[in-house]
DNA sequence: ATTGAAGTCATACTAAAGTACCAAATCAAT
DNA sequence: ATTGATTTGGTACTTTAGTATGACTTCAAT
């Protein structure tokens, strides 16, 4: 916020000499019309551009990020997010176990503990509710 | 492309009219140089607020388009691409039968194409790799 | 020191998913 | 009218997924 203040009001300071600037060239006679008409103009392009993104990016964008309240809601624990992404990955049980060096058997229990938390029947519809709750 | 065109020749025609106009404006003296100047900096302004959008909206933001060339790329059939969206939805292949009215073979045939054609080993390595291709 | 949560693994089982192969109906395009 | 792709469905089979239950270990907190 005070960066925003900051920055405003260095914008707005530009811009009172930039109007004093043109009017004295303007008056002097030391420049074309057209060059002073053109230079505002290309500077205020750029000012509209560059707030116009800043306000786009901090506002409009809800990049999809992992909600980690919902996971510590849901009493998920380290080992069964780590399943949860291994099937998201489309992995079957018995590849889930390689890649954590793990047995299958552990992996199954991971599996069965996070469909009861997520309340799903199976590992696809596990994968769609977490979706829904941007987990993964 | 043509809407692009036409969009950007209509501006270019109305900046090159502003610039004949502020100029006249200034030389008879009608109006303060003040006002022409301000004009000029805040048609430019909402210009660039304006192009950048577009811009945004359309690079920017990989708004998920489902890519229908992708699809018949595949040759992923209708059928097959309805059992594709279902199993998204985390259905097990019963679900699927009774929400298409289809009895269970039916299903299993389409899934087992679809496993094909999308080169996975299961359904939920279909959905990851159909993500990838953005047809779901 | 005891408790409780987390993690690991096994056995035995049922349910669901997936494969292979075949057969038949539909339907648009030549 | 015939062809070819799509759709539907069946049987028989193998593989994977998921459940239920129990046991053991670790480790942080009381």
């Amino acid at each position: 916020m005070k960066k925003t203040i900051i920055v405003f009001s260095l914008l707005i300071l530009a811009l009172l000499l930039l109007f004093q600037f043109s009017k004295y060239a303007l008056i002097s006679g030391n420049l074309k019309t057209e060059f002073v008409i053109a230079l505002i103009a290309i500077v205020f392009f750029i000012v509209g551009i560059y707030i116009n993104k800043k306000s786009l990016y901090k506002n409009a964008l809800p990049l999809n990020e992992i909600n980690h309240k919902k996971i510590s809601e849901l009493e998920i624990t380290e080992r069964e997010y780590e399943v949860l992404q291994a099937i998201s990955e489309g992995l079957s049980n018995r590849e889930i176990a390689e890649k954590l060096f793990l047995s299958e058997s552990t992996i199954k229990t991971h599996v069965s503990n996070l469909l009861v938390k997520l309340n799903a029947k199976r590992r696809t519809q596990a994968l769609q509710i977490a979706k829904d709750y941007q987990i993964i």
